[in-house]
DNA sequence: CTGAAAGCGCTTACAG
DNA sequence: CTGAAAGCGCTTACAG
């Protein structure tokens, strides 16, 4: 029933090594035999045993993705880093094995100790990730989205959170804005290891030390309504404040039907930056500038590199990498001179 | 380097298949044996090689998920059935493919004919599908979510749409609505054969009919802001219609910010009925009742109906099945009696 | 209760 | 340019 390619080296009259390497392209092969090979294959409509290919070559063809959705954290934001992993790696010639269990540690434990994965790709990587210290432990190489604590002996890829968080600051500053708003994620994704929050936070408040003007940097929200509550009792707390910078999802999607409420106008009243994918904005109508984060990109650097090392003999010693994605900010017009403070009207 | 049951079965001073067997529990062991294996597997870290299981067995373990992101529709949606697939795959035992190229056909044939997978789901049938030849034809079983226009030879679980749009016009009508307006999909998506669209528009059309009420029934657009204008024309164009029923994830997305804009309240100017997920009300923290799509419940249905033909033996014969989930609408109170027309204020 | 051996379907040195 | 054979790491009848 099912074919093989001794099927096939019978169809075509010839050893199952010759069929098998006429189909590889290994050595040699006559013309003639090599027709007869495939004509084999075609009329018999054969198609190598993944496992036994595996097992004997010991390359399965297949990447693991481990995704991780976390609690308060946006999920369309993960599929997107997902799609830039998948299309890439097929591109690439790999399947995706994607496990999106909760104990990201088990997984990538069941599937490089199996076999089942050439190498693997991590996503929204914590600044202590329990699945760190097995992936240096596996056999096969890896990839992290995010970057950790501890990048010794792997390949990192991010956004720079902190660049980005200057250039927000930078951007408003060269624009007149001396009093700004910073909505983050919310703290538990602080506490949770959430890496890029701070950084970004932390990098946004030196910088606007070294401007000499006022950056309130806050936790926000990850749901809908609390996150509007919290955005309104921002700019009721900080009148001054003139410009608005958003690390933060779910506060962007809100900012609209709060902006809308309060009679503000954008950027005349107040101007908003936000840190968030150019398809997030596209998905959200989202009518605000921002620094775009750039998921798919992320996700194909990733992978670039991860089969580099997978198929590369040199690939497997040389150095690791730590890369970051500088950010790009996509005018959206949501930023503009500041008008008479909010205060003053 | 890499430690093989031959390895496990030297260090317990055993044979191969003792090992194996003790490791399986497919024959009796006596204790003694069963406790060295067992110490030996832990102390050398033995898992068994997926590829050389796979090829003895004839069993990956492994579920095809072949999800399609198609252009006008709605990713996060996608990604919602994707997680219940996964999820209970995992419960169930099993690793996710995941395949997310364009050319799903292509996509569905190599990861068959090359047995990476003991089944397959496919996410996102249309009417008429280029996967569904190709699944009759593999040797692995399938299951399918959304209806084809031919399930033979097939398992399918799709939410009932004619019976959610029969629902959407009884509700309104049942609180004193006798003009309304459905928004769907873009026409696009009609073309290209998503039956859902117009199960649910003929069947609430000739509900409408059959109650002597009024359904004016209208594609809408898949992005803001088109989908947004389309609104306010649709509402500017009926004003005798009081209630809106919305099978469109855009329309949903955009229809707030429509209302506050025309000074409209929910449900006193206007009652709105949604077709769409509870996950995806929460996320653009949609105030509209809802007929929920349970994506995580389909997806769930699925793999358990592949799994059970996949495992048992008498499964591969059981009669194909097409089950429909019965909509259960979701009250978050946009739906009322109908205030004075609109056109009379 | 346990072992020796065959076999799953490939690839790839080894020989010619 | 081609073939016979070994081997990848498992599982499972077959024998005892």
């Amino acid at each position: 029933m099912v074919v093989t390619i001794g099927d096939v080296a019978r169809a075509a009259g010839v050893s199952r090594s010759t069929a098998s390497y006429a189909l590889s392209g290994k050595r040699a092969i006559s013309a003639e035999v090599r027709q007869r090979v495939n004509d084999a294959v075609r009329s018999l409509g054969y198609t190598a045993n993944a496992g036994a290919r595996a097992l004997a070559t010991s390359e399965t063809k297949v990447i693991g993705l481990l995704a991780q959705f976390l609690e308060d954290e946006f999920a369309p934001a993960m599929l997107q880093y997902m799609l830039g992993v998948s299309d890439t790696a097929r591109e690439l010639g790999y399947d995706i094995l994607l496990a999106t269990e909760a104990d990201g540690a088990r997984a990538l434990r069941r599937i490089t100790d199996s076999r089942m994965v050439d190498g693997v790709v991590l996503l929204n990587v914590a600044q202590e990730d329990d699945r760190l210290d097995i992936l240096r432990d596996a056999p096969q190489p890896g990839a992290l989205v995010g970057l950790p604590g501890d990048c010794s002996e792997l390949d990192v890829f991010d956004l720079d959170f902190e660049e980005a968080g200057r250039m927000m600051v930078d951007h408003m500053h060269a624009l007149g804005h001396r009093e700004l708003i910073l909505v983050s994620q919310p703290q538990h994704v602080v506490e949770r290891g959430g890496a890029y929050v701070w950084r970004l936070q932390d990098a946004a408040l030196e910088q606007a030390r070294v401007r000499g003007i006022t950056l309130h940097a806050m936790y926000g929200e990850s749901r809908q309504p609390a996150v509007g509550q919290t955005l309104n009792d921002l700019l009721d707390a900080y009148p001054g404040a003139t410009g608005l910078l958003l690390n933060n999802e779910a506060a962007a999607a809100a900012l609209p039907s709060v902006l809308h409420t309060r009679g503000l106008t954008v950027p005349k009243d107040l101007s908003v930056i936000g840190r968030y994918s150019d398809e997030f904005a596209r998905l959200f109508s989202l009518p605000f500038s921002s620094i775009e984060s750039a998921p798919d990109r992320l996700g194909r650097m990733a992978v670039r590199q991860l089969v580099r090392r997978i198929e590369s003999p040199e690939g497997r010693n040389e150095p690791y990498v730590v890369r970051f994605v500088s950010p790009e900010l996509v005018d959206r017009g949501s930023t503009g001179v500041p008008g008479p403070s909010r205060a003053d009207t």
